[in-house]
DNA sequence: GGTGACAGTGTTTTT
DNA sequence: CACTGTCACC
């Protein structure tokens, strides 16, 4: 076939890695907007158009559902067909399909379910609870960490060395009863997906030989995001005869504080002998401004790999900087900046996004935006299948599927309440444990031996004939069918109807549920013999449910650093860049995370094409109380040249009284007669500048930050504030 | 079994 | 400040 549709769009240095050899593994570290996915896909190309790989014998890996989606398509699109029969998805994506067709040999149930992490520390809160430990010393989410990390290592209980640490027995031990719970209701965690598949392959070689001569290739996308068992893997399945493509970025290693490690990057270069290392510096996305800015503050980091982004393109518009007084004013200036760019013209709304480094920040920017009437939205938070209703309606649908799945049925038992208290459930609880049955088996067998009185006994009876019911009524009916048939027969919607405005989103949420199965393709390739339900419950699980429900039209995008990393946009604004907020107060203990928070910022940076906009407030109100911040180190660590400071425009003269100001806009840019920006004297408390006003006539107050004595609130009427200068 | 008062807590997040 | 979880009480 013709390499040239190939080879042509490439820069030299992407047509060197896209075009190394094929039988050597290969590292290629691209930086931002280098062209990593477009190397990627077109190494992809190469193998199979003119390598005469087949596209069976590919392996793709990448973290998100989102990542591997792109590929996917734009490989299709680059060879005109699917390339059927190539495995392209995440991580744990592919360990899920590799557990589907292994089942046996992996040890599991044919039906095992997925947990997600709210499954998963809900079992930990039962495993606890069983062992009768107190949640207060033993904290879940802890345990939660706890039992994640040692999967990560590859680690089970029996693998832990025993320090004779007690805090450290006692957590093997909850490790062990939670692996138990798991075993019995047949379900798999995320980080269970990985290790068990690590297992599985390790622990056969005549099947790890076998998909070692199905892979001959395999390609990692953001490799700086590898955990240890997800190197673990890649090294097991390579086994130094198949070569490993990897490409990543050290620069953009964000993601050490959940346990990837960048020094995989360099163990690279030892573990897969005879790599080849490729370098792609040519950065296609921002102007040589915004490159110079982003190259200049990452060398503050300590053993980097080295790499240093150019672009033949111009230099743009000098990068901004606003001192806000406090978070309100970072706000009002954000949008109103926002307002400004869209006046202009030549830019969408979702060109321009807003980053900031917690989820706690977004609310100001959402309440100004609203105010302003500028549609945004936000990224981040409760994503679709993680949303109470949803995970209700779902464990129904699973409860009805496998009715041995515990965490299903404590979470459903009683939602609706329908009279199964926690004195019943104590008993089946109970009688589980002691028999070692499931909570299902258990509560049938209460009822046969006739053990409980008879308000509880017709509760808990009639619950186990809805479940069965639901089951009889699914048979026959298509997917979409079935799950609307369940949430009917679940109560789900009466009950959320009495809870008013709440209550109406929920139902909405269970519709498109219903929606969404109605949309789920069943892929014979991934799903092999699952049922389609089962298939459909292990989508919910491994794929959030991003772009569920919620429109898309043209927004504000607003998002937490982490969530742009692979984004860009035309318009970027970069807030709240103040010591212990960016860098991060508990990232200052350590110095490896200052500089994880380092790249953090190149990684925002990095992001924008065109403009960017930095800013930091004064002031900061965190938990309600108010604290004078410092501006980010990053900001000092940026070439000063290229940053045009942007001070807030100080009204000097009067403005209008509060009585005659109605209507003329929000209430705390004014309080009064003075205004935010101000410099006063007080009596008692000397000179200040005024950093924000609110409430008007007898209630307006203004805070003021004095010199001297710090941040004070003061009530104008009877504080006596004097203008100066 | 549902309501209201209180204490405790508070990065980043995909699968 | 704003949210969660727990506890007492109706």
């Amino acid at each position: 076939m013709n390499a040239a549709p190939i080879l042509e769009p490439l820069n030299e240095a992407q047509r060197q890695a896209v075009t190394a050899p094929a039988h050597e593994p290969a590292l290629v570290l691209a930086g931002a907007g280098s062209g990593k996915t477009r190397v990627l896909v077109h190494r992809i190309a190469w193998l199979c158009a003119v390598e005469g790989v087949s596209p069976f014998g590919i392996l793709a890996v990448t973290f998100t559902n989102k990542a591997a989606a792109e590929m996917r398509g734009r490989t299709e699109a680059l060879l005109g067909l699917p390339p059927g029969g190539m495995w392209v998805g995440t991580f744990h994506g592919i360990a899920h399909r590799l557990l589907r067709i292994h089942w046996q040999e992996a040890g599991l149930p044919e039906t095992f379910q997925i947990l997600d992490s709210d499954d998963q520390l809900r079992l930990i809160r039962r495993t606890l609870r069983a062992l009768e430990l107190d949640e207060k010393q033993w904290v879940p989410r802890q345990v939660q960490w706890f039992i994640n990390a040692r999967k990560d290592e590859g680690l089970r209980p029996a693998d832990i060395q025993d320090t004779g640490d007690y805090a450290q027995q006692q957590l093997v031990r909850i490790y062990a009863a939670y692996e138990q719970a798991c075993r019995q209701g047949g379900l798999v965690d995320f980080a269970e997906l990985l290790l068990r598949t690590l297992e599985l392959l390790r622990d056969r070689p005549g099947l790890l030989d076998r998909y070692r001569r199905r892979f001959r290739h395999v390609l990692v996308d953001e490799f700086q995001d590898t955990n240890t068992l997800q190197y673990a893997w890649l090294k097991l399945l390579s086994g130094g005869e198949v070569p490993v493509f990897a490409v990543g970025d050290d620069d953009q290693s964000i993601y050490g504080w959940r346990g990837a490690r960048v020094e995989h990057i360099q163990a690279f270069t030892r573990d897969f002998p005879d790599c080849r290392v490729y370098r792609l510096e040519q950065n296609y996305r921002s102007t040589a401004t915004i490159l110079q800015a982003a190259n200049h503050l990452i060398q503050f980091n300590q053993g980097r790999m080295g790499k240093s982004l150019w672009t033949q393109g111009e230099d743009g518009p000098p990068i901004q900087c606003y001192r806000a007084y406090n978070e309100r004013d970072e706000a009002r200036f954000v949008v109103e900046r926002i307002r400004q760019l869209l006046a202009e013209g030549g830019l969408r709304r979702a060109d321009i996004a807003v980053l900031y480094r917690s989820n706690a920040q977004s609310r100001l920017f959402e309440e100004r935006l609203m105010a302003e009437g500028v549609p945004y939205r936000v990224y981040g938070g409760l994503r679709f299948f993680e949303r109470l209703e949803v995970k209700d309606a779902l464990a129904y649908l699973r409860l009805s599927v496998n009715r041995h799945d515990d965490a299903s049925f404590e979470r459903v038992v009683n939602q609706p309440t329908r009279g199964i208290g926690e004195r019943t459930l104590q008993v089946v609880r109970e009688v589980a444990r002691e028999r070692g049955l499931s909570l299902w088996a258990a509560a049938g067998l209460l009822l046969d031996e006739g053990r409980l009185a008879a308000r509880a006994g017709n509760a808990l009876r009639r619950f186990l004939d809805l479940i069965q019911a639901m089951a009889t009524a699914r048979e026959g009916l298509a997917l979409f069918e079935q799950v609307a048939r369940v949430i009917e027969m679940s109560g789900l919607e009466a009950h959320y109807a009495k809870e008013g405005e709440a209550g109406r989103t929920r139902i909405e949420n269970l519709e498109e549920l219903v929606n969404a199965a109605r949309g789920f393709n069943f892929d014979p390739q991934i799903h092999g013999e699952m049922s389609d339900v089962d298939a459909f419950l292990a989508h919910a699980a491994l794929e959030s449910g991003e772009g569920q429900g919620g429109r898309w039209d043209d927004c504000v995008q607003l998002m937490t650093l982490h969530a742009a990393k692979g984004l860009e946009f035309p318009v970027v604004f970069i807030t709240g860049l103040e010591e212990g907020l960016f860098p991060n107060a508990r990232s200052l203990e350590e110095p490896g995370r200052l500089e994880e928070e380092r790249r953090l910022c190149y990684v925002g940076l990095t992001r924008a094409r065109h403009r960017l906009i930095l800013s930091h407030a004064e002031s900061r109100r965190i938990y309600g109380r108010d604290h004078i911040t410092e501006p980010s180190r990053f900001l000092a660590e940026l070439p000063q040249e290229l940053i045009q400071d942007l001070r807030p425009a100080v009204q000097l003269r009067p403005v209008r009284h509060a009585a005659s100001r109605r209507g003329a806009g929000p209430m705390h840019e004014s309080g009064g007669e003075f205004r935010v920006g101000e410099r006063v004297r007080h009596r008692g408390f000397g000179e200040g500048v005024i950093v924000d006003c609110e409430g008007q006539g007898a209630s307006a107050r203004v805070q003021v930050r004095f010199e001297q004595a710090g941040a004070k609130w003061l009530v104008l009427q009877y504080a006596g504030l004097e203008r100066v200068g």
